[in-house]
DNA sequence: CGACTAGTTGACATGAATCAAAACCTGTGG
DNA sequence: CCACAGGTTTTGATTCATGTCAACTAGTCG
């Protein structure tokens, strides 16, 4: 009981070294599962049991309408975890986009970690937080930006995703086209004569379909309407 | 100390008569603001030092790209709350489509007291499951809609929001025409044109041009593009 | 009543979709 | 090593939905 109480002061931070308690740290006994490329982790409207960390290959996160039309809402890659969003049932369908490597864990165990945890509550809530900044910067750029920008914007934090030394090598596009124009709102064939586009315009450089070099970096910024990111928002009022 | 012991337990259930310790009730002693039509609450990228109760009006939330282009993400009715999914930044300026009434939380003891409560935890990580859970049908509608099934979509959503018997005496529109076109992402013009469209179809009847009454809502929801409801994605895969 | 703003309608332009075909890969088998 | 099959990506020609620009109408508030 002492102990208990010992344990329970707000702020934390003396006791952890560097990084204990993470959500990643729930998945370490684990077994590791495999996906092939194409397969399903889980399919939208399936029941919520599980949550999972992916630690290998990249996933899609998608949602159909009844006819088929789909909408890529993101992609996840090594590190991440999948379905932390979830209430009873799957919101989206995930698929392997490469072959995938991952640990499940039930959600369960997961939400009870996380109400025990005021660490874990925080890093739960941080995630989701983030996940939700970026649901709203792809609205306005599937309700407001030009294929050319949707397409430079999506190149864009593909390049940023990797460390810098990596981006020299190239950024590997391990997702197929289709993917991309459903992540982007636009159809195969724009998102091809788009990347030609930037292509000719000297932004970026292909080797093959799946690796992009960013040649000019601010040429794509612009391209993507970013802003030179100086006024604030409150500045920028017309 | 014995009384703080006793109010620890994790499972609280037994000691709630109806709902207490809820996120809403952070919010009791709080004094009441007022916003006039067209203020802001908020701005995006302002230092996200306080968290919203809406008690009265209506609320949108958009974000800018410099040069004007703007995308609403949501709006706000009585009784939600605001600016409990940003981190230090806002996410999104906040404006009163209505005049508002409000009360507001320093985010500091806002997070204290969800990180104290697992049942509060639990409450804010379910609101924060809906937001992710309509952001992502929203990327959908954005991506893959027509301007009919985004505009009766977007009917049918504010005709559900209402209690049914409500429903009778038409479903107020209180945001412009404006602010629906950049939720919806299209123009004025196009919004304007796809309701009478609607209106001409019988499927809905307008008073004004803010309020509308539903008139065959089977019908709405076809032109929305929403399935029958029956089979499961796994099933409706081609 | 008049002025102002919001909303609607019309004519026309255009960016992206569609339909079709060619080029390019990647792996398999001779 | 080459030929071929099946898939993906690119390119081309054309269409169409939505955007743009402009005028008109309907509320609203002084």
């Amino acid at each position: 009981m002492i102990v208990m109480l010992r344990t329970e002061p707000r702020d934390e931070g003396w006791r952890r070294p560097v990084r204990d308690a993470c959500l990643a740290g729930l998945f370490l006994g684990r077994p590791l599962e495999v996906l092939e490329s194409g397969e399903a982790l889980f399919f939208e409207q399936d029941p919520a049991d599980h949550v999972f960390q992916l630690v290998d290959g990249v996933v899609s996160l998608s949602r159909a309408l009844a006819d088929g039309r789909r909408s890529v809402t993101g992609f996840r890659y090594p590190g991440d975890l999948l379905g932390t969003g979830f209430q009873d049932r799957c919101l989206c369908t995930a698929e392997a986009v490469l072959p995938v490597r991952h640990r499940r864990l039930a959600r369960r165990l997961f939400q009870s970690a996380v109400a025990d945890s005021p660490a874990l509550g925080r890093e739960l809530q941080g995630l989701m937080c983030a996940e939700l900044a970026a649901a709203e910067d792809h609205m306005l750029l599937l309700g407001r930006k030009s294929a050319q920008e949707r397409v430079a914007s999506f190149l864009l934090a593909a390049a940023r995703r990797l460390p810098c030394e990596a981006g020299r090598a190239g950024v590997p596009l391990a997702m197929t086209r289709q993917d991309i124009a459903d992540h982007l709102g636009l159809t195969i064939e724009t998102v091809s004569r788009t990347i030609t586009l930037l292509r000719g315009s000297g932004a970026i450089v292909l080797a093959g379909a799946q690796r992009v070099f960013v040649r000019d970096p601010g040429r794509l910024a612009a391209l993507a309407g970013e802003t030179p990111d100086t006024g604030s928002a409150r500045a920028a009022r017309r």
